[in-house]
DNA sequence: GAAAGGAGTGAATCACGATTCATTTGTTGT
DNA sequence: ACAACAAATGAATCGTGATTCACTCCTTTC
């Protein structure tokens, strides 16, 4: 016999895949799933359109995978400012923040991310993508709870008020096109990011905050 | 010569018309968008397929003015409960109830108002529905404010954030399948709504209620 | 260096649905 | 009843883009 894969080629065809997936990736945040196409993708990582089947099952699961990998890093992220010293409300705070801001400097990922439909699988990667964020906001109220920090209520519900919320005001305003992006409710991003932090914090405390 | 239009015959166009657009509506409550078909909608209206393009440019123009109507009976509705003798915060937390319960009601057809995307021209439509939404809260917002049922706020951005929140609650997890709706957050319905509101309240009023 | 496979290629195929248009079926006025 | 025209039809066409596959190119092993 001959031929047995040897590290070399598992190493290549690691990162063919792995350059794959960024292309992909790279499309999707350009102009979002509905116009990313596997041809042009293929292109981009320098491999032929068929290659990417050799990868990948369908052009479904190579963006579920996408969504799987770019999903994981937003939601690292975003639990990142969940640690630290301040209150569980406090660090609650700087989550939401950071949660908006990035979404607010690349409107087309977040679109993708957070609302844009493609297909079955993809819907299903979208719905761990929101469990993982509400799990993450659940914790932290319900550390706030604890802590004293934020009033008894339902973590679960609030949570998802809250990437709703987040989600709405930002994507609403940023969905159509992304080159002129913001100028929601007539503010500056900075501006529309604190404003949306005050609904929410309120939301949460139930008490004014810097009236 | 011969043949003029007659009352007869545009009485009879236009009911076909009407009638094409209430099929198109009943496919996208069914199924949404992605899966309303010309073909299919022709035959539930009992007209060819081609007939359907007497009456309309396109099929984005027929969902673009299938989607103006409907908005347009939605919006009204929600208007409906901006009047009455109680406070305008009162008035405000009735339209946010029955935007949300008539969502959850038929959640196919929300999410196809409220998110799916579906083509530009019906993106520029949406952007109308949104903005009417967002003028009626806006302005059930100012009126509190200035009837001291609410606090002084950016009646803007706290109205997109409602919009935000509710759709996101109730859509978050009704998206995917019509068939079992609604367990989010282990709730009923109703309780699900409750909870709902009691997060826009405080959002709207920093302060807590029902303790 | 030659056999034995695996990997890569990309033009051809296929699927799917919107749209067209030659033809048929009314409708109207005389 | 007939001319003149409009409306309705639906099978055929067209466009788009994912997917396939017969073939070539590389690696590996002996």
């Amino acid at each position: 016999m001959a031929y047995r894969e040897t590290e070399m080629m598992r190493e290549r065809k690691a990162q063919a895949r792995q350059r794959i997936i960024e292309c992909a990736w790279e499309s999707v945040t350009t102009g979002g799933f509905r116009s990313a196409r596997i041809t042009q993708i293929a292109s981009m990582a320098g491999v032929a359109t068929g290659s990417i089947y050799r990868h990948f099952e369908s052009r479904e699961e190579l963006f579920a995978e996408m969504f799987r990998l770019a999903t994981q890093h937003e939601v690292d992220r975003v639990a990142q400012a969940l640690t630290g010293p301040e209150t569980a409300a406090q660090q609650l705070e700087n989550a939401l923040r950071l949660f908006a801001e990035r979404a607010l400097r690349a409107p087309t990922r977040a679109w993708a991310l957070i609302a844009e439909p493609v297909d079955p699988k993809l819907d299903e990667e979208r719905l761990v993508y929101r469990r993982a964020f509400a799990r993450l906001f659940e914790g932290a109220i319900r550390d706030g709870v604890l802590d004293g920090s934020l009033p008894e209520q339902n973590a679960r519900l609030a949570s998802t008020s809250l990437v709703g919320a987040i989600a709405e005001s930002l994507i609403g305003p940023l969905a159509q096109a992304s080159p002129e992006p913001c100028e929601a409710a007539d503010l500056k991003p900075n501006e529309l990011v604190d404003a949306i932090m005050q609904f929410c914090m309120q939301g949460l405390t139930g008490t004014r905050s810097q009236p």
